[in-house]
DNA sequence: CCGGATCCCCTCAGATACTG
DNA sequence: CAGTATCTGAGGGGATCCGG
């Protein structure tokens, strides 16, 4: 029973493409679904953080910058739930929690690179367009 | 002054180097930016539609299929101030009003595409991570 | 045909305080 | 140390009406 992924192609060409499947009911979840999970405040960040192996909650919440404790925990447990981290606790006192990314995260990781690598070449020239914009609609 | 992104190195290897790089001020839009940005609930439907070629705004209302005339509206206006859709205005009665996916937005469909192909090989691996962890946490 | 303006709801992030 | 509970405000997004 873990098959999860045989009647996908390895590689889709097009968007398009895709969404004929997930019409097709062929994809449980669909992808924009994920693309919110994902795009929150916090849940790249902790990716990353937790991708480079074992990671405490205390040393996460030093390592993020800015998040709060509660935001923290509900995005652990999101991503948990999703099967992207895979949480482990240590019955001493006091208690100890470790997080770690799964091998599924670790390939979502590869393709957040692409997204990012994307955004980095182009953020100037969409700094541009905006200024060019702003400037356009103001200026009227 | 068409350079833009000459300090972006081509290719990425890990997100904590894009973060070095975020951090040396390199990139003025942080990718988390972008990706909010992307990530609503209509853009990348959107995007998807306009990278076939010129359409209408009707056209796209009745594609998108539950879009409200608002958030149409909204959401080419911030794709269009990124720079990632073209606007063009045909001054003829009735208004003609034409959108379509400029060359950057037909690279983020690249990108994209990375993404929801993950997405898609994994959904149900996720989902089925969701219904056990449902079960452990409600079982509890 | 294309869209701006307004009202309203509802989710979700932040702050703060408390517990095993 | 690693969380939970509760209140609160901002903003995304729908419905509706109006205008060029």
């Amino acid at each position: 029973m873990s098959q999860g992924h045989t009647a996908v192609p390895a590689q889709l060409r097009t968007l398009a493409d895709a969404q004929a499947l997930i019409d097709q009911g062929v994809c449980p979840i669909p992808p924009r679904e994920i693309l919110d999970r994902i795009a929150g405040k916090w849940p790249v960040q902790i990716i990353v953080a937790c991708s480079q192996g074992p990671i405490r909650f205390t040393e996460l919440e030093r390592t993020i910058d800015g998040i709060s404790r509660r935001m923290l925990t509900l995005t652990l447990r999101n991503l948990e739930r999703d099967g992207l981290l895979e949480r482990t606790v240590y019955p001493t006192v006091p208690p100890k929690v470790e997080y770690r990314a799964t091998p599924m995260a670790l390939e979502l990781y590869e393709a957040l690179l692409t997204l990012t690598n994307w955004s980095m070449r182009h953020s100037a020239c969409i700094a541009r367009a905006r200024e060019e914009y702003d400037r356009r609609t103001t200026g009227n």
